[in-house]
DNA sequence: GTCTATAGGTGGATAGAC
DNA sequence: GTCTATCCACCTATAGAC
């Protein structure tokens, strides 16, 4: 049983605020011991390495991520109401003034350790397969079109998607992501 | 008259290429000093804080942009040829293992120092100026297609050639940013 | 302009008491 | 599990000699 608030998930929740808002370089153990009150000692007790919490950090944030598709999946059936619904939840990562996490870990991928690399990597691959599914899909039903095949469709939605965020954010215009999402989907026949 | 090769300028070659490889935040003083033999000290007398150096880095590398394009504004004068060779910009940065240095910025901007930030945020203005003019006078001449704004055409497409790029890089695979930047072409009519 | 030397701070990480 | 105390490497930056 864990404990009412597990200190682990608590210690990954300011984590993976301060990488997706400050990047994985950006921050410190005693940034997040002061968030949470503790000392940088017991943080290490929890993730030893901050190679490891980096390493949970994308894992967790994975899981949950592949959770928020799999509710689409459910909720909606129609191709292009679940490319709006994925494109929705980038824009509100933005809201909270967040980067994606592995958006971020991608343009500090020339000083992550290798495990991190290849979770980082994961992520998108699962998107990108994901995506080429629904888009592949939409187009059997002729709700989509795109030309070439649906993995190179989905890598240029989710590059698409992941630089238009990162340029909002510096813009402190989430307005920007949403109308660089909308064309994309538009170019897509959403 | 400058020395055979400004010190100065070799100092912001070197660390032009660190912060496009591993970022702001993933480089210092002493890598510098490494690589061109000298002591983290001369650095400080080049480049005070490292606020300075960074603020000359975008500063340069944004004149540096703009003679790009005029070299494009005056030999090529078809619009689709001009997104071409814009777009190719992005691919041969890729190709030296680089990010575009103000995407670079764009991730680690929530540590960024505010001159550093207002140049940023300049450079990605000026980018998207020149592209929306590109995209109106090739609409004016039938050559190119795109609903709403030039501007809002050219932030979704400044946006999408950032991300595929910074995707890119991490596996490795420039081909992965031309296809996703054909791809943003071709919806342009390119 | 470049050097030596060093200040003053912060980084990640560990030992050992409680 | 969390603490105090501490280590050592590294960071940005400065003073002052050459």
């Amino acid at each position: 049983m864990a404990t009412v608030v597990d200190t682990a998930q608590r210690i990954l929740d300011v984590a993976e605020r301060l990488v997706q808002t400050r990047g994985y370089n950006g921050f410190s153990y005693a940034d997040i011991a002061e968030a949470l009150g503790v000392t940088k000692a017991s943080l290490h007790y929890h993730f030893p390495s901050k190679g490891d919490l980096g390493k949970q950090l994308i894992e967790r944030y994975e899981r949950n991520f592949l959770a928020a598709l799999a509710r689409i999946d459910t909720q909606s059936a129609d191709a292009r109401q679940r490319l709006r619904r994925y494109a929705a939840i980038y824009g509100d990562v933005l809201k909270d003034d967040r980067m994606c996490l592995c958006g971020m870990l991608a343009a500090e991928f020339g000083t992550l350790p290798e495990p991190m690399r290849i979770d980082m990597r994961h992520f998108f691959d699962v998107n990108e397969r994901w995506i080429a599914g629904v888009l592949e899909q939409g187009k059997r039903e002729k709700k989509l079109k795109f030309t070439g095949t649906g993995v190179d469709a989905a890598r240029a939605l989710v590059g698409g998607l992941e630089g238009a965020m990162m340029i909002a954010r510096s813009y402190g215009e989430p307005a920007r992501f949403k109308a660089a999402a909308d064309r994309l989907l538009a170019d897509l026949g959403v």
